[in-house]
DNA sequence: GTATTATCTGTACAGTGTTCAGATAAGGGG
DNA sequence: CCCCTTATCTGAACACTGTACAGATAATAC
């Protein structure tokens, strides 16, 4: 019976979930160096070794953690693009402004779940299942600069540069301005300079 | 007699920055998750509470280490400008093509170093000497950007933006470079993709 | 109902950050 | 020259950590 919780602690049931996710609450809080699997045993009520039945050692809880936050990212983009409808030029930049925007937005939210996914952790070990992961977000962001350039919205000479442009100032902005270094009053000035990179028209 | 070293290990002579010099060792080589700090006294041949005369706690130590290292590529940076002479407009395109390879290439180099500066350890924190460190490197960003303008290379439009981009831009690809997030085949790419952005005129 | 297998416990070990009372040495004033 | 003050470092201690491993427990298959 694998749907059964918490009978007794003996077999948990859903063990491998609760450890990643209990994991996400702690790392959200205290961020990631600080993250003790006894802890994380401890809360779900279960013995610190435990855990070494599902993952070799902390350091790969740890990255366990950051390929599902990968695909919450992409699920979260997903979901604010898919509301803005329509198959106009207005609506295609508008989506691709989300796309920056709620990438921002996420990781103002949770700055210890974004320092996760970029740090020491996630670079080391690329299982398949995590570029499986980033490739959606990338392929999201090919889409949109598609979208633009069908509308004539962005120049062939241009049009190469689209990812590596877009994705590094929304990362990089993202990643400054949540690490203190850089202060910008709204990030939509960030996406104002991006479509001026792009030389997007407005 | 402050200058003395090794005399025996009770008053070490200059035991801070040997703590930071060794700190920066095994960052280098390990990552700053992975520091301890009576790995550190042991190296120096010093008591593991020795340290806490001079940092208050581990994380301290981090970032001490974190805003030398400011300091240290900024250093790097300057040196390798000033190896571009003229008051040219060619010069100053390769100036400030320099300031980016630079980055990336002191990244490269010392990944756990930059994933450090860059990290939950100094952003907390920002003492007012970490500020003006990072001020030196904005200020010569701003100077770059200064003389392309002067050139005529940067437009009115795009000059505000000049600095949020650039820096967001190289800081990105590197940090996204680095992680394994993205692949370039070189740097100039994104120095051209920069460039462009920039609409400088080539 | 018994044997098998996956799952979790308990104990143990080495290493960690941090504290604090006390040892040590350097420098200043007689 | 010696004493005394002060900064500096030691040593032992505590609570905590990751990890290993032999054994207990419960679900599953026959």
């Amino acid at each position: 019976m694998t749907t059964a919780r918490a009978r007794s602690h003996y077999h948990h049931g859903d063990l491998e979930s609760a450890l990643i996710s209990t994991a996400r609450k702690l790392v959200r809080q205290d961020g990631a160096e600080h993250l003790s699997l006894r802890q994380v045993s401890q809360e779900i009520g279960v013995s610190p070794s435990a855990a070494y039945h599902y993952f070799p050692d902390r350091t790969s809880l740890l990255s366990g953690l950051g390929f599902s936050l990968f695909e919450e990212l992409a699920d979260f983009q997903e979901k604010e693009i898919s509301k803005i409808a329509g198959n106009s030029a207005r609506a295609a930049r508008e989506r691709f402004r989300a796309l920056g925007r709620t990438y921002f937005h996420w990781a103002k939210k949770e700055p210890h779940l974004f320092n996760l996914m970029f740090g020491d952790f996630c670079s080391l070990e690329k299982s398949p299942q995590n570029q499986r992961e980033e490739n959606r977000a990338f392929i999201n962001l090919t889409k949109c600069l598609d979208e633009l350039y069908e509308f004539n919205l962005i120049s062939d000479k241009m049009r190469p540069y689209g990812e590596l442009l877009s994705w590094s100032v929304v990362h990089g902005a993202t990643s400054l301005i949540i690490g203190g270094h850089l202060e910008v009053e709204d990030f939509e000035t960030t996406l104002d300079a991006v479509e001026l990179a792009l030389g997007i028209k407005g």
